[in-house]
DNA sequence: CCCCAAAGCAAGCAGGTGCTTGCATACAAC
DNA sequence: GTTGTATGCAAGCACCTGCTTGCTTTGGGG
């Protein structure tokens, strides 16, 4: 029976960290949210920071599962899947984004949310960009992982940045990631196929 | 006498805010790191949310002073002094973006300073590119947008995020501006100049 | 010298917040 | 049936927070 009321907790305090951050996350409204008394709260995990904490590191796990394959195919295809998977990964704990790289500084603890949520996938994405065109110079992979840096800082904003100014990211939603796809790989020489552009005409996934 | 209390309640309400949002921000710690009595705040403003509005209303005007020129001249260049100087700007406000764009829901009337601070420019760089290289078709004029959408959402991602996971982005951070402008001309068609990798080389700014 | 506006100071109030204590209740195992 | 564990409930404590009140101080202009 505990560890219900732990999990209820743990996604209530998710959940109300999201809406209204660590200071405005009191511990009655968490207990409120989850369904228990108050007092639980405290007697399963001791503090409020502890829990938050917790919660936190439960927000992760269930991330990204889409992952580029280790020899290219399909590049546009792949890419594109790649990048709509994260981005609507993103886009889903945007709140919790939000605020944890607001508060940052005053719980620490938490830059990991972040830092776990963002660094492997610039990593893989290199990988993958350099087996497409290799680089030949040292300059030339430079350029390469700044794209590719441009690439997931567009992802990024875009899930974080849309709902506050929406003019500025490509309309409509659903068809973003397939535009930052395309400059991306218009960049490394590679034209969009017609068969992304038929797709894309009829408006298919 | 009255203004220069009013000055420094605001100087001070904008700093604190930026350390810790609007639920941290106490009307008590704001007197206090503007030096005067806390009554003094409330007869001025009548309430920390009055105050809180006025002091953002403030934040954005002495912002960025660069602007593209109206006929490109020397694109590399004017690209990447236009780059710098937003993301620069950006940086310096980069804590008071993040809290705001985190309290947004509960503070709608904080859009402004985010809004104000982002829709323009990206208008701007497009009129810009569309001159440097004007698209043929309107699905040309379309990646167009999407290109400069990512060269903005760059700059973004940078300013806010670069000290949450430094190895997200390019180094040094000098040069950042740099080279995503070099990517996103590589785009338009137009190799970097040989003056800009000799500035690279010898590390002129 | 007096007046008045701006500011300080001390105190407090009502409500919220993290956390504790003491006790009652349910329910499952032995 | 007894024991033990998990949970609920009521109350409260110490502290913080936005904001108010009543009073004194200060300093420049008539």
């Amino acid at each position: 029976m505990s560890i219900v009321s732990r999990d209820k907790l743990l996604e209530a305090a998710a959940q109300v960290f999201a809406e209204s951050g660590f200071r405005g996350a009191t511990t009655r409204r968490i207990a409120e949210v989850a369904g228990v008394n108050e007092v639980t709260l405290f007697r399963l995990f001791g503090s409020k920071s502890q829990l938050l904490t917790e919660a936190m590191a439960c927000v992760h796990p269930q991330g990204c599962v889409c992952a580029l394959p280790a020899q290219p195919g399909d590049v546009e295809q792949e890419l594109v899947e790649w990048s709509s998977s994260h981005l609507a990964f993103m886009r889903g704990i945007s709140t919790v984004i939000r605020r944890t790289m607001a508060e940052l500084d005053e719980h620490p603890e938490m830059r990991s949310v972040i830092a776990e949520a963002k660094a492997p996938y610039l990593h893989q994405l290199f990988e993958y960009a350099s087996k497409v065109r290799p680089p030949e110079t040292a300059a030339d992979a430079d350029m390469l992982r700044t794209a590719c840096a441009m690439l997931s800082s567009s992802i990024f904003a875009d899930a974080i940045g849309r709902d506050v100014v929406p003019a500025a990211y490509p309309e409509p939603e659903s068809e973003a990631a397939r535009k930052y796809v395309e400059v991306f790989l218009s960049f490394l020489g590679i034209q969009p196929s017609a068969a992304g552009a038929s797709r894309r005409a009829v408006g298919v996934k």
